[in-house]
DNA sequence: TGTAATCGTTCAGAGTTGTAATCGTTCTGG
DNA sequence: CCAGAACGATTACAACTCTGAACGATTACA
């Protein structure tokens, strides 16, 4: 809305995310990637084994929509979907050789992602933008690493 | 994605951006209105008498998608579309006295949301990080008051 | 043993978005 | 003054994505 003069915290808050989010994604698509793979991806590297619907539960995503996301990335090699021994109900999903190099790279593209979007703050003021927005998330109740809105960034 | 240790800035800002928009959403759905629809709203009451092209044009958004919006405001008596006298092809739009009075309410909601949203920062802080966004969202080309992703909270 | 619950998958339906064609109006050039 | 090009708004159409229900396979429990 353009009626508020200053805009409020909120506003600004979405428009600068809207932003990121838009340019981060038009960088991992150079890697034939969306960021809700990235997301997915992220979270399989961090903790491995997991099955889809306990991911699915933690992304805030309905199952059937994490069946293609998973799909894609096992097509692709970056991930496996081992069956569990003891209930053969479950997947495991575990990330690949491949999938651990393509993470590095995506590591490289967030970290110039940022550097381009904060190219304006010196390295006090990151830090001090950091903090400010941690303590929101927190407080909000957004877990660490996990993207609202089920695209997880 | 859940990868980084301590995420950047950048993720920092998309996840909490979404919250916060998905948040206003939720709070203006009391008033039977989406964002798109309080962003062209208030948009129309910042620059009244404009053609839905140069609204389409500002918004970056297909001037098709603009009738949906307007329709359903016009249809509640918010806005008004009058011809223009000079080039009858052109409509003027117009905000009416309830679309005033919604304008308020709308307001009223959105410092509701922003409290709601830094609740956690002091007076000093949320001025802190309203200058940092300002100064990203200046350096990255964000025109003041609109939202990219034509989603325009 | 058999019934209910769980996991992953697939499918159909709804909702959205962008592109292209249509209609009325206005501008341009002879 | 008239014919055709240009322009704004609208509508129609197609592509895409997400959601929710249903299904086969497997397991847990009574």
């Amino acid at each position: 809305m353009a009626l508020e003069n200053p805009p409020g915290s909120a506003f600004l808050l979405a428009a600068v995310g809207a932003h990121a989010a838009a340019r981060f994604a038009a960088r991992v698509s150079a890697l034939d990637l969306t960021p809700p793979q990235v997301g997915l991806l992220g979270l399989i590297a961090a903790s491995p084994g997991q099955s889809q619907q306990a991911l699915a539960g933690v992304l805030g995503m309905p199952p059937s929509r994490l069946v293609g996301l998973v799909d894609a990335l096992a097509d692709r090699g970056l991930v496996e979907r081992r069956r569990n021994r003891t209930d053969r109900r479950l997947y495991e999903l575990h990330i690949t050789e491949e999938g651990t190099e393509m993470l590095a790279r995506i590591a490289k593209v967030g970290r110039e992602h940022d550097d381009a979007l904060c190219r304006s703050l010196d390295a006090a003021e990151r830090e001090t933008l950091r903090a400010l927005l941690s303590r929101i998330a927190a407080d909000q109740g957004l877990r660490p690493g996990i993207h609202p809105g089920y695209r997880s960034v």
